[in-house]
DNA sequence: TATTTACCTATTGACAAAGTAGGTAGGTAA
DNA sequence: TTACCTACCTACTTTGTCAATAGGTAAATA
């Protein structure tokens, strides 16, 4: 049961653009070495929050990421939902091809939904801002 | 956010145990070809519970294993936690190596110390009874 | 003694996570 | 125009773990 890198390297820099203040465009660069992540691996990440909408990218001299919310409005649950793909604590209880053929009889499915229901309350329900107020 | 097949199969195994009660030995193979595992991985498995004291284990013919306790005193969570290793979330919260380097200062880390403990607490309230009475 | 069963060690294949590498396109300022 | 800065894109490597397989050994019973 891991949320991966990926996924703590997302909220972590999300909440630095939310500490920082949407004024200015803030390159990536800075954000790798202010945050001890390699630049190489924070572009993919990026790439994935901007696709998403989460931020706005600008190029040139000047340029970089900002948010184009409000803290209030991020939640961490949707941050990682966006670059984990799912919350879920187990494979079998979702759809597709990762789904359990046992799913119609198995006495545990039941409890495996209700974790994922409390976990995704739990993660759906602090923003960037609750993060912001937390020391 | 993932609990491996293994603990999956762990869970589902015991809940077997649970059900057939535990009058008689039961030997691998039968749990094997009724849970659709394989056998040879399904011993790894048993091989887990059964070195923590979870199962009794019985050579020769009419052999087998069964549970040594009440389905009350198992809790999914002490399953879990034995085949899986951990059940947090992230594994920057632990100790040792996989700790994070940020630890101190990190402004997510109460969080999901906190959803570590909100994970914990459910799977440590549900027992094998609980599994059993459900349909 | 033969059969049944658990137990042990090692190996494999598949896959994803984590990180690396090098280049391209877009924008700004001198 | 030129130089520079920055985001964007594609591909690759490395590493590690999960899931499963293979082949044997030891214990217990009929």
């Amino acid at each position: 049961m891991i949320v991966s890198t990926k996924g703590r390297y997302a909220l972590r820099v999300m909440l630095h653009f939310a500490l920082r203040g949407n004024e200015q465009y803030i390159p990536l660069k800075e954000i790798a070495e202010s945050e001890g992540i390699s630049q190489k691996y924070l572009e993919s990440i990026m790439t994935t929050l901007s696709k998403a909408g989460f931020v706005d990218a600008v190029h040139g001299k000047g340029g970089g990421y900002r948010l184009n919310r409000a803290p209030e409005a991020y939640t961490v649950g949707s941050i990682l939902k966006l670059t984990e793909g799912s919350l879920a604590a187990v494979s079998c209880t979702s759809q597709g091809p990762a789904a359990c053929s046992r799913a119609t009889c198995c006495q545990t499915k039941p409890m495996w939904e209700k974790l994922d229901a409390m976990i995704d309350g739990f993660l759906e329900g602090v923003t960037l801002a609750d993060l912001m107020e937390k020391k």
